[in-house]
DNA sequence: AACGTGCTCAACCGCCGAGAT
DNA sequence: AATCTCGGCGGTTGAGCACGT
């Protein structure tokens, strides 16, 4: 046997807090502490009649010190931006990196502002999406959908709206990237000649976490490579390091783009069809500082960010490059305003929505999409595979290394 | 003024891994 | 080893409010 049930769930009051019950918690946790048990919590509380569940949602998200609420800064709209495109929805890890903000903030924010803001698009009304699609309902818009339409009855086959966001996100931004005189470049001189004239990436972010303490005191500032490092408690949320490792000049696992892996590489890279090897993630915590090791309870996520991304992320070499995190501050702050507007005074190209032109099933796509591309159209294979024909003539077969993302491998 | 629609955000739900029994 | 709870997470919901017609 396990453990005593932790409360009645029948007795228990729910619903918004009122201030009684909140003075009571808080009194209590401020004299007592938590006790190392929620689910106890509530039963030392006079009154209280609340799940321990709920205790601890309203105190971590509420109640404690230090909690910020209100309109986010510049810096932190960049930060969760940066980190969306990076990591996903990973909201406690990207609370972690903003003191004062609770995961439920931010996620709340990126769905009712940032994801707006960037995508320039309205979320259908609810009734909209009560009456749609399931998963045209996520906000997608023109998702692609499965099995000619029946998409309600395979929506689990489906990239997720949060992918699907990510991919839109980043096509919109490499639209941006062209509206901006930066050819898309495509085949590996194209790719090389993108990346020598780059600027540094995230160059903001960087200062940031620089400022936080975050980034390791030495950078290699040669690599091109993109690090996002994340280290979590639970395996369930495990991205730990993952490296991009593409292109010439690369890190030197990477010796050259058609040489043969050898059977030990292999097992850590993955030839990708327009060259290059993709750096499968070494799982297992990411542990660069002994402060990470101490600070361990608390997510923390380091980015090594000195080179231009490649691909948008966790991608592979073929495709088109752009600096899009300064894009995206461009985005966000400049006078441009927002993607929609720019795209209605036609600054910036009509970007495509991601299109499932023939409504073809995508078996056993997953739901995380770490490589995003720009596509006219996206093609699906016959065998299960997933394919996006891109703009610029580099199809991939994202089968096996992109769909899936950083989880494909855990 | 009445109604419809959209927005915000606190709270809930269900899931999962870790750990206790 | 099996079973169960706990803590934590991301996704979703719904009440209240604001705004437009």
């Amino acid at each position: 046997m396990g453990r005593a049930p932790c409360c009645d769930k029948a007795s228990v009051k729910k619903g918004p807090w009122s201030p009684e019950e909140d003075a009571k918690l808080k009194a209590y946790i401020e004299e007592h502490g938590t006790g190392g048990n929620w689910i106890a919590l509530p039963q030392k509380i006079v009154g209280l009649k609340r799940c321990g569940k709920s205790c601890r949602l309203r105190w971590l998200n509420y109640l404690r010190r230090n909690i910020k609420h209100g309109d986010f800064t510049e810096e932190e709209e960049h930060i969760i931006c940066s980190l969306y495109i990076s990591i996903g929805s990973r909201w406690s890890i990207i609370a972690a990196q903003l003191p004062g903000r609770t995961d439920n903030d931010i996620k709340n924010y990126w769905n009712t502002k940032l994801k707006k803001k960037l995508l320039g698009k309205r979320a259908p009304s609810r009734r909209a999406r009560a009456n749609q699609d399931p998963y045209l309902a996520a906000g997608g818009g023109n998702m692609c959908s499965t099995s000619g339409g029946n998409s309600a009855a395979t929506a689990t086959q489906t990239l997720s709206a949060s992918a699907l966001e990510r991919i839109q996100l980043h096509m919109r931004l490499q639209g941006m990237y062209g509206a901006f005189g930066c050819s898309g470049g495509g085949g590996n001189d194209d790719r090389n000649a993108v990346v020598g004239a780059a600027a540094p990436q995230w160059p903001k972010l960087e200062a940031l976490l620089q400022a936080n303490r975050l980034l390791p005191g030495s950078l290699p500032t040669d690599a091109m490579a993109t690090t996002v490092s994340v280290q979590q408690r639970h395996h369930q949320h495990l991205v730990d390091h993952q490296s991009l490792a593409v292109g010439a000049g690369n890190a030197a696992a990477v010796e050259g783009e058609q040489q043969q892996l050898s059977s030990a590489d292999a097992a850590n890279y993955m030839a990708l069809p327009g060259g290059g090897f993709f750096e499968r993630p070494k799982l297992g915590f990411y542990s660069p500082s002994a402060e990470a090791e101490a600070t361990a309870a608390a997510a923390s996520v380091e980015m090594n960010s000195v080179a231009p991304m490649v691909g948008g992320g966790y991608g592979g070499a073929g495709f088109e490059q752009y600096h899009h995190h300064d894009v995206l501050y461009e985005f966000l702050y400049s006078n441009y305003g927002s993607v929609g507007e720019l795209a209605q005074d036609g600054h910036v190209p009509t970007l495509p929505e991601l299109q499932c032109p023939n409504g073809a099933a995508v078996d056993g796509a997953d739901e995380k999409f770490s490589v995003w591309t720009a596509s006219a159209a996206c093609d699906y294979g016959a065998a299960g595979g997933y394919q996006i024909q891109l703009g610029n003539s580099i199809g991939s077969n994202l089968h096996d290394y992109v769909l899936g993302g950083y989880d494909q491998w855990e």
